[in-house]
DNA sequence: ATTAGCTGTTACCTAAAGGTTAGCGGGTAA
DNA sequence: TTACCCGCTAACCTTTAGGTAACAGCTAAT
C-alpha cells in the first residue's frame, strides 16, 4: 500500500466542508420552527388554514400565512381556490415535499429517543442537581 | 374485515400530533443555525477553538462560545483543558452526539439534491421569471 | 338584522439571534 | 521588547422571527 484508503488531512476538511454546506443549505431552505411542521400537518391531511392553525399548535395566523407564501413560492405545496360556491381555498402538498419524508423520519425518530432521554436524565439526578438549562420537553 | 386497517380521522389527528411533538422537541435541541454544524465538524475531527471557526465559515466567536457552551450543558460535548504546557483547550464529542448521525445524513442528502433542483429551475428558467425569492445556494 | 366563523392582511411591537468591534490574560516566537 | 496567536468576553447594534390586535370581505346561522 503506498497511500490509497488513508485520507489526508485535506480530504479530511475537503469532506467536511462540503458536508456542512450541503446541511446549509437544507437548513435554509426548511429550518425555523415551522416549515417542517406545516408540511408534517399536511402531509397528514390537513388542507384547510384553521385545520393547520389547529393542528399545529402555538402558531398564529400571521406567521402561518407567511410561512404558506414562503412554502409556495418554493415549490412545497400550492394554493387552490375553488371557483364553485362557496369559494373554499385549500392547500396542498407538491411531490416535492415528499422527498423531506426522510428527514422528517430521522428527525421525529431522534426527538422521540431524545425526549426519552431528558426525561431519564431529570428522574436519575435529584429533583435539583444542577443549575442547567433546556429540558423543555413538553 | 370490520374496522381494522382503516384509520378514523382521529387516529389520523392523533399521529399527526405525535409526530409533530417529537419533530418540535429536537428542533428544540438541535435547531438554530449552528449547532448542528459544530457537530458536524467536530466529528469531522476539529478539536480547537480557532479550528472550529476556521471549519465553521461565517461563525463569529461570541457565537461559536456561546453555542459550545449550550452543547456542553446539554450533553452533546465536553471542554478538556490539558494541564500540560502550554495549556491547551480541546472540545470532544460525547457519544450522544453520534446519535445524530442519521438526522445530518438525511439533512444532507435533501440538501444535495434540493440544490441541484434550485439550479436546475434557474437555468431552465430564462434569466428573469418571476419575482421569486430564496434561491441562496452559496 | 345581528352575529359569528372562515381566510386571511395590515400595522405595530417585543424578544431573541446574531454580527462587529475592542480588548484582555497568557503564551510563544523574533 | 515587541509583536502576534489562542481562547475567549463585554458592549453595542442590527436583523429576523414572531406575537397581538384590529379589520375586511364573504357566508351561514339565529
Amino acid at each position: 500500500m503506498k497511500k490509497e484508503n488513508r485520507k489526508s488531512a485535506k480530504e479530511f476538511t475537503e469532506e467536511c466542508t462540503a458536508l456542512l454546506s450541503s446541511v446549509a443549505d437544507a437548513l435554509y431552505a426548511i429550518g425555523g420552527k415551522w416549515k417542517l411542521m406545516i408540511i408534517i400537518a399536511m402531509a397528514r391531511g390537513n388542507k384547510r388554514f384553521t385545520e393547520l392553525q389547529k393542528q399545529v399548535t402555538g402558531i398564529s395566523a400571521r406567521v402561518l400565512s407567511s410561512e404558506l407564501k414562503e412554502l409556495e413560492l418554493n415549490g412545497f405545496i400550492v394554493k387552490k381556490v375553488s371557483v364553485g360556491y362557496p369559494v373554499t381555498i385549500e392547500y396542498e402538498l407538491l411531490p416535492y415535499s415528499h422527498t423531506l419524508e426522510e428527514v422528517v423520519g430521522a428527525l421525529s425518530r431522534w426527538g422521540i429517543q431524545h425526549r426519552d432521554k431528558i426525561r431519564r436524565d431529570m428522574t436519575s439526578a435529584g429533583p435539583s442537581e444542577k443549575p442547567n438549562k433546556l429540558p423543555k420537553v413538553k
